[in-house]
DNA sequence: AGAGGTACCTGGCAGC
DNA sequence: TGCTGCCAGGTACCTC
């Protein structure tokens, strides 16, 4: 479900009613996520106060003195800020307790997401390590990306969405970036302007920024953490839009699957 | 090294 | 109504 910016306005909405306080336990109810939730996030986590709540890519980390949870929604996960009441319902994995009356509660349908815990600089963390620089960065730019493609045959959808080129950039706002800048999603990335970079980088900015302003995409299922929906949906020019007029040129949004990821863009005025 | 495929898991929906 | 198959916003890991 999230992508970067539905995880930054999962982010500014937790952030106000966590940070500074200090946690009254963990309850886990499965344990299994992608990785197995470790002891740690009870035994260590579970009594220190969060200092901040900060992202990186997808990751939220949970920032205390002696350590840091790594949290990462994957394809479902949600956090509500909750009364302590609120009966869990199904998929509700995990209940961080702050204090006598507010829980924040992921929910996490399919599973894909992660919550791990670290004692080190988060940052170092084989997870993290190797990620490529924040896409709303003054080092992300045009010249990095060309610089980056040089010589690449991969198409440059993909490109875009590999996590150590950029992060956080996933598979709705690649599309939508990509229509922006007028480029063909299954161009070799090794075969594009510099100056055509420089257009690809500031669309890329430009489509993250207006999606967190309006509150993230929701599709099916994103809520915020106070429960109500963002509204990108309705921006959208090509995604979810295969056979509707394009906005730009009036070709008709062709929607194909490149790397099991469904891809849409207008073959009219993207090449 | 780079590129491509597979795996993890569940829910919702289209089609029969 | 009920079954089957396919699709979904992510990404680590495997093979070629």
């Amino acid at each position: 479900m999230p992508e970067l910016p539905e995880v930054e306005i999962t982010r500014r909405g937790i952030e106000p009613h966590v940070r500074g306080q200090r946690l009254a336990g963990v309850v886990i109810r499965q344990r299994q996520l992608r990785w197995p939730v470790p002891r740690e996030i009870e035994s260590r986590f579970g009594k220190q106060v969060v200092e901040c709540v900060r992202r990186r890519a997808k990751y939220l980390l949970f920032h205390t003195c002696s350590g840091t949870a790594i949290m990462h929604l994957g394809m479902s996960g949600s956090l509500r800020v909750i009364n302590v009441n609120t009966p869990p319902q199904l998929h509700d994995h995990v209940d961080l307790v702050f204090g006598r009356h507010k829980i924040l509660r992921l929910r996490d349908p399919r599973r894909f997401g992660a919550l791990l815990w670290c004692e080190r600089d988060p940052l170092e963390h084989p997870l993290l390590k190797h990620l490529g620089p924040e896409p709303l960065s003054e080092t992300f730019n045009g010249d990095y990306l060309a610089r980056m493609a040089r010589g690449r045959k991969v198409a440059v959808k993909a490109f875009i969405m590999n996590s150590r080129i950029v992060a956080g950039v996933g598979n709705i706002y690649a599309n939508e970036a990509l229509f922006s800048a007028a480029i063909h999603p299954h161009r070799a990335a090794g075969r594009i302007s510099a100056a055509r970079y420089q257009r690809l980088a500031d669309a890329i900015k430009a489509v993250l920024q207006e999606a967190i302003a309006v509150g993230g995409t929701t599709l099916r299922d994103f809520l915020r953490a106070d429960g109500t929906p963002g509204y990108f949906r309705s921006e959208l020019q090509v995604y979810a839009r295969a056979g509707e007029a394009c906005p730009r040129c009036g070709h008709k949004i062709r929607c194909t699957v490149q790397g099991q990821r469904s891809t849409h863009y207008c073959p009219g005025c993207q090449h």
